[in-house]
DNA sequence: TTGGATTACGAAAACGATTAAGTAAGCCAA
DNA sequence: TTGGCTTACTTAATCGTTTTCGTAATCCAA
């Protein structure tokens, strides 16, 4: 381990000016300023991070937090495509990425002890159970902060544009001529609440009629729930024509009971996701689904992040809404006479 | 931030007799230890873990480089899971995961620097192009580390058991009446070429003759390359009656070009992919496939790891190769006649 | 010539921990 | 009573940086 110290010494100057001469400083003469930066090359210098760290109380590290309920992990489509863009963003401002989780060593702890442990300069929150006391603890300390997809109140927040995905979807239906539009939703959060109040708001506006029944709660990325509550509603006296799911993966559940009932879609029933994930474009037929824009979702996230590190004073917390895009694939299509005869 | 120095003074004792409470050395008494850890609770004190890694020259964080042609990122599914996998085995065993890149802040280093500069205490490689020099610095360092689906001579690998299953996939389709089975290869790389070796040491066992038409090459998860190697094999005077992928994912590719060109899998020919992600489970039909075990994959590679960042003495490289377990989907069946006729 | 700026550097303290070495107190055996 | 062990601490150095402050040298204006 070569040390600042090492190169001082072949240099002749003091670690001070080492340091300076690295760190960009203004007093030290462009002369020394090179030959410490060529000293510090040829004896293949680097600087310690941990040694820096603890000196300026910065890390250069991000932590990430992200627990959803199904334990999916890194293996969530489209968190783990968010946390990409994200990651590319932030290592393009020098910055590393970390995980964070309840542990310190071997014993257990909690998200912001584990942060304050490792001294992370900011945190990014994706898809944890926002009512987690843990995740709460995070939220109301003074560490910079941004969530995905959810809002507390005075803190940054990049959202995907549930209010323009669900009228966006809806809209789409009803041109195509659905009248009996089902929803099943995912668990109560934020999100899912922007998305059904978006969901009544859009049929009111339009003169849809929307029975009880034909809105059902399934969790988000749940493939049995998404089949079980797929299988109450083509059971209702009058199931709908349509049916919108809580996320493209799930998806998956519903579409194989449609299937299983002998039921053809879109021909019999119409079917919707959210997410446009790549699974949504290669189903057969493909989803008719609300593209989200995870890029910059992941990349807006790690700007803001990085603004309220280095900028605190000017950068205040917005609630930033990212538009997504409308994809109609061929799971969608106007709805035969026999299933439309019964209502209207 | 409360140091060890704040939790000394308020119990009387110096910062040497803190550390050696927390730290569970012998040579203290068990009151004091009880009432320093009290303390320690008490006032909220966390270790911090630069000041500590700058002494112990240990961070507990381990790096994960990954980086695959088509910068896939996170999203590739069948790493994403293998990493999750590793993550919570390590995380069980107190060390974080970060991930390793090109900068060192806003300059730009080699892995290997990045490394150094951050102190890692062990290194998990996967997927990577093994060949690029940054990786191979990063192989001849001193560093401890395991790489994944790839072996460095004396270094520790994890491997999936390419071998038994391309001979379980050929098995498999020969015993369906297959004779004329096609590979789509992945570009040269040494899981490749296990492959690429055992399915002509089967065919070979089996008396299956392989014309060299039916070999092709398309990158790992390339839609398109695969797309384009299916139609070559297809348009050929005898096409095959099966063709193996390279892996699930870009089994879409040729999928999508079977389907277009008006032949149906499996009545008119079968296919099997590699990986055992999700997404070949929920294809129709679904996909034939050899599972890897991403999970023991994921766990074993951090169990090594960790084995040689704290034992170093006793821990050997070994080349551990982790069974799959083959899936049969309806992707494959038996050939019809008119597939075979022209042939055997 | 004097003295106030400016420039370029060094000395030393500090960050928060760990750990080798030193020591005071207590105990016990001879 | 003496001296050798233990036990339970403390002291002080150290890890590799950064940064404040001090200072010598140079310059320039009066």
């Amino acid at each position: 381990m070569v040390s600042i110290h090492d190169v001082a010494k072949h240099c002749n100057v003091s670690a001070a000016t080492v340091s300076k001469a690295i760190n960009g400083r203004p007093d030290i003469s462009e002369a020394t300023r090179e030959r410490v930066l060529q000293a510090a090359a040829d004896l293949g210098y680097l600087p310690n991070s941990a040694a820096r760290s603890l000196k300026t109380k910065r890390t250069y590290n991000l932590g990430v937090l992200f627990v959803d309920k199904k334990k999916s992990g890194l293996t969530h489509e489209y968190f783990s495509s968010v946390l990409e863009s994200f990651k590319v963003e932030a290592e393009s401002h020098g910055y590393d990425i970390t995980f964070i989780n309840q542990n310190i060593g071997l014993q257990s702890a909690t998200y912001l002890e584990h942060c304050k442990h490792r001294n992370v300069d900011g945190v990014v929150i994706a898809c944890v159970d926002f009512t987690d006391p843990q995740v709460l603890e995070l939220t109301y300390s003074d560490i910079p902060l941004v969530t995905i997809d959810h809002i507390f109140d005075d803190r940054m927040a990049v959202l995907a544009d549930n209010v323009t995905g669900l009228r966006e979807l809806v809209t789409y239906l009803h041109g195509l001529g659905h009248r009996q539009i089902a929803f099943i939703h995912g668990e109560m959060t934020a999100v899912t609440r922007n998305r059904l109040a978006s969901f009544h708001k859009t049929c009111e506006a339009l003169g849809i009629v929307v029975p009880d029944a034909y809105l059902r709660t399934s969790e988000y990325h749940d493939i049995a729930g998404c089949a079980e509550a797929t299988r109450a509603l083509l059971t209702l006296p009058t199931p709908p024509t349509a049916i919108i799911f809580p996320d493209d993966f799930s998806a998956i559940g519903g579409r194989g009971v449609i299937t299983e009932l002998g039921l053809s879609i879109p021909s019999d029933i119409s079917v919707a996701g959210y997410d446009g994930i790549y699974l949504a474009s290669v189903m057969h037929p493909p989803m008719t689904t609300y593209l989200q824009d995870t890029k910059t979702l992941g990349k807006i996230a790690a700007e803001k992040l990085i603004d309220l590190i280095e900028q605190p004073k000017t950068t205040i917390a917005e609630h930033i809404v990212i538009p997504g895009a409308l994809i109609t694939g061929a799971s969608a299509a106007s709805p035969n006479s026999i299933q439309t005869n019964g209502f209207e």
